[in-house]
RNA sequence: GGGACCAUGGCGGAAUUGGUAGACGCAGCGGACUUAAAAUCCGCAGACGGCAACGUUGUGAGGGUUCAAGUCCCUCUGGUCCCA
């Protein structure tokens, strides 16, 4: 046996990463207007330096997607960029005095080298940075857009304070338990002068649209849903009373989704932050009313209004009436009750609410029933508040009520009386997008004694990141100290004004970087219009669930706000979306210390034990984190097995959108894969196998089964399995992407070529040689071109941007190859399998039950006896009912 | 507490959407090649019983619909995520 070649793909990657690169091979088409477009995204990384295998995953399956696609003749766009403001370049500058830019342009380099060994397909050309010039001067400029539609405006908030970071976190960046997402920080509250968008005018259209995207995953739809949080009720205004119970101009208006229980409202609660406070607190009640909203505000949003944790108030010493029945309840304040929420206030109504329940216990207040299940009598309150439906009781005219259908006549009642009104309540609130930062896109408006706010004119954008800037990490924003960057002179009138030092929320940047890409040299506008909607909207887009909710959401609204400005013509920015699962560690960690031990001192994995106290360790698998010691850096894995290996295992080992576990065994076994493929076409050539001049083609295969003589067995044998193989792998690309069944039918496929190849004909072999090449190319690009040279797909002096594997077309299933003269017909009896029959392919049923009745199967397992029922499924089985 | 999703061999995962459960791979076992090992190739492999043919059983648990259920319905248990 004559020396055969090795698969030696670190020899020859690099070499065709160039080599692609160099030829234009990623480089976006022109696209006109009817031409089959396809625009392929991946979420934008941080560019934190390092790139982990996360990533990987993330980039992999987005470039198979655009490879795929590219085969299938769509012109496709697949770009890459950086989501480059953020904390941790300005936290190297305070710790290690770096320039935030230069650390992150570094950073960007070395992260894009890294992309590049693993073969992705992307178009460089249209990269960009959100902290460079040319991008954020459009950040800046679509700023400009929000403020003139009113969509921008500046109030005093209580913010979340995080006092490690020296910034303003949205709510979305504290976590459930009151901490900072970055800092860790317990975050306090504090009121700045702040500015927010207002994306609560566009919650209706963005709760409309959900259900417009099909190819989203379903709960990703349902998290915005619960996001949003519509709600209907009513507000219902409570005429305060003074002291000596006559009622005064003042009015408590509160929210309730239970206008329905207005007649059992037996207290009206304020946020503790509500105007009203200091106005109707009595002298008696005001020290205890300061204390008490003292302590409210040092406490997080979540320890306010958890279920588990105790409802604390104080009474204010006021009343109002309750305009339904002219009762008089007292005024109390109470930690449950926000701010920020629908008014400001709610009514009590112990028996039919939980907290309320919880909080009148307490406070020894009064529960009033109002409504009872239906069907039953007076009801005893002692566990909880009854809060399903029921029939009204106690409510004046609305008693027998349904508690559904009493909602809108009182509130219809109060209307007339005008005392309420409908009201449809969101969960969502404004966009709160300052930020006390310097490495961010500067907000570009100028502060005038005179004119007020005035917008930077937009042939001076950008306002541009000062770079003679100290960082001390204290004091707030770096920018609100360089007097020379402050100090301006009003656009509008050429006084002394002073500029915005608030940077934008890093979620700005990202929310319209994929329309960019589109256009991304435009030098006039942040993209043309023709530009944008010739490719948007993107067609697949692959990131991980962490953006379910606010990246995707601030980019929806984006959307359809610059669509109401005439800037783009289409309502939803992502049509498909695929999150992708975490890559998973394998984790050690001693069960009595807490403490993680990494891979490398495990010394026998089949008995984990810590090599210090010799304690046997847990075992499983957890997000690779550097912590945890799990974590298995890309660039090894490239090193030792090639992107290719490093690419087949992700694609293979899990269903994309579910987590993977990393295992070291099954990259050897895809190595193995590949190296088999290798080693068929190392057996091709040395039998003199071809495939130059369209050897293997379709049409060359046509001309042979028109005018060849019939197929030998292996012939067939082998012709079936490569047109499976077509069908199976391009049913798991479409729609629904299933990688890991795609790679796992190009396996069955170099199996039968293991057995059958040998004994097929010329022509046969070329096709599944031709087949199986392009097949992998989307998933092992380098090695399918590599191959596809050595067999002669193309020569080495060809053009490479012409004769490519990755610019051949994505072959076509032959039905004809996969018909069959007999097919084996399961035999059921009474929905038992009891065994197989060989039968005529295009045997009909009468035929098919004859055979099932006349067969051993059937002599055996009937005894003699005739069935009382034959079901029989063509193609399938036939099942005898005794 | 509410909602969504999930549960299949030793492991990761398949299953044409109601039609032969366990494809494909990893780990394992047996064999061939080799002085030997690695690599490679061939074979076995859900569990239980049996020399075998084969039989019984089997998709978290229990019940139901159906000729037929991993797949549909109900109850429960456990897990993940989201919202409180």
């Amino acid at each position: 046996m004559s020396e055969s070649s090795r698969y030696q793909p670190q020899a020859t990657e690099a070499g065709w990463q160039r080599a692609w690169k160099a030829n234009g091979l990623h480089s976006t088409p022109e696209v006109k207007a009817g031409d089959d477009a396809f625009y392929a995204l991946s979420m934008f990384p941080y560019p934190s330096g390092n790139l982990h295998m996360g990533h990987v995953r993330n980039y992999v399956i987005t470039d198979v997607v655009a490879r795929v696609q590219r085969l299938r003749g769509k012109k496709v766009l697949h770009p890459m960029g950086w989501d480059a403001f953020g904390l941790p370049a300005e936290n190297a500058a305070i710790e290690r005095g770096v320039d935030p830019g230069v650390w992150t342009d570094q950073n960007i380099a070395s992260m894009r080298d890294q992309l590049d060994q693993l073969g992705l397909s992307i178009d460089w050309e249209r990269e960009l940075a959100t902290c460079h010039g040319d991008y954020y001067r459009w950040t800046q400029w679509l700023f400009l857009q929000f403020l003139e539609a009113g969509l921008a405006y500046q109030k005093d908030a209580t913010v979340n304070w995080d006092p490690i970071d020296q910034t303003v976190l949205a709510n979305e960046q504290v976590d459930s338990e009151g901490r900072s997402w970055r800092s860790g920080a317990l975050v306090e509250k504090r009121k700045l002068r702040q500015w927010f968008l207002k994306i609560t005018d566009y919650a209706q259209q963005l709760l409309d649209d959900l259900p417009k995207l099909e190819g989203w995953p379903e709960r990703v739809r349902t998290m915005q849903a619960n996001w949003i949080g519509r709600s209907t009720g009513a507000e219902l205004e409570f005429p305060v009373v003074d002291a000596n119970g006559q009622e005064t101009d003042a009015r408590v208006t509160v929210f309730t989704t239970r206008p329905d229980t207005l007649f059992g409202a037996s207290y009206v609660v304020l946020a503790p932050e509500h105007p009203l406070v200091p106005v109707l607190t009595s002298a008696a009640h005001q020290t205890e009313v300061e204390a008490f909203c003292d302590l409210v505000s040092r406490q997080s949003e979540q320890e306010r209004t958890a279920e588990d944790k105790p409802k604390r108030g104080v009474p204010i010493g006021s009343q109002v009436r309750n305009p339904a029945n002219g009762e008089l309840l007292p005024i109390w304040i109470a930690d449950y009750v926000l701010a920020e929420y629908g008014t400001g206030a709610v009514m009590g109504v112990p028996a039919h609410d939980q907290r309320d329940f919880l909080f009148a216990r307490q406070y020894e207040l009064p529960v009033k029933q109002v409504i009872i299940p239906e069907g039953s009598d007076e009801h005893a309150f002692e566990g909880g508040a009854w809060t399903e439906s029921g029939i009204l009781i106690h409510s004046g005219r609305f008693d027998g009520l349904t508690n559904e259908a009493a909602k809108s006549a009182i509130t219809k009642a109060g209307e007339e009386d005008g005392w309420a009104r409908e009201k449809v309540q969101f969960r969502l609130r404004d966009w709160l997008i300052s930020r006390q930062r310097y490495w961010g896109c500067p907000i570009p408006v100028i502060h005038c004694d005179s004119c007020g706010v005035v917008p930077v004119p937009s042939e001076q954008l950008p306002v541009e990141l000062p770079r003679d800037v100290a960082f001390s990490g204290k004091g707030g924003s770096p920018l609100a100290q360089l007097d020379h960057w402050v100090n301006v002179e009003c656009p509008c009138c050429g006084k002394p004004a002073r500029r915005e030092t608030d940077t934008m929320d890093t979620f700005m940047c990202s929310s319209w970087y994929f329309l960019r890409y589109s256009d991304a040299k435009n030098t006039e506008l942040p993209f043309a219009k023709e530009a944008v909607d010739q490719w948007l909207p993107v067609d697949q887009y692959v990131g991980g669930i962490e953006h379910a909710i606010l990246h995707l959401l601030y980019s929806r609204f984006f959307t359809k706000v610059l669509r109401d400005r005439g800037l783009l013509g289409f309502d939803e920015p992502f049509q498909r979306l695929l999150t992708q699962g975490m890559v998973q560690g394998i984790t050690y960690k001693n069960p009595k210390t807490g403490k993680y031990i990494p891979p490398s001192e495990v010394a026998d994995p089949t008995d984990p034990r810590d090599p210090l106290t010799g304690d046997p360790l847990d075992t499983f698998f957890e997000k690779m984190s550097k912590s945890k010691y799990n974590g298995v850096d890309p660039a090894v894995v490239i090193d030792k097995y090639g992107a290719d290996t490093a690419r087949m295992f992700i694609l293979f080992k899990a269903p994309p959108e579910k987590d993977l576990e990393w295992d070291d065994a099954d990259v050897e076994g895809q190595f193995r894969f590949l190296q088999r493929i290798w080693r068929l076409a190392d057996a091709a050539l040395e039998r003199g196998l071809s495939l130059a001049e369209g050897a293997g083609s379709a049409a060359a295969v046509a001309e042979d089964l028109a005018s060849g003589p019939a197929l030998s067995p292996a012939d067939q044998e082998l012709r079936r399995a490569v047109h499976t193989a077509i069908h199976e792998v391009t049913e798991d690309l479409d729609g629904d992407v299933q990688f890991n069944t795609a790679v796992s039918e190009l396996m069955k496929l170099s199996n039968a070529m293991g057995t059958h190849l040998a004994g097929s004909a010329d022509v046969f072999a070329c096709e599944a040689l031709r087949t199986l090449l392009i097949l992998l190319a989307p998933f092992a690009p380098h090695m399918a071109e590599e191959l596809w040279l050595k067999l002669g797909g193309r020569s080495a002096d060809d053009s490479l941007a012409q004769t490519s594997i990755h610019n051949q077309s994505w072959p076509q299933s032959d039905a004809s190859a996969l018909v069959r003269d007999t097919v084996p017909l399961v035999i059921q009896i009474k929905g038992k399998v009891r065994g197989n029959l060989e039968v005529p392919a295009d045997a009909d049923k009468a035929t098919l039950e004859k055979l099932a009745l006349e067969s051993e199967i059937a002599a055996k397992w009937l005894e003699g006896k005739a069935p009382s029922r034959v079901i029989v499924v063509p193609g399938k089985l036939v099942n005898l009912v005794p």
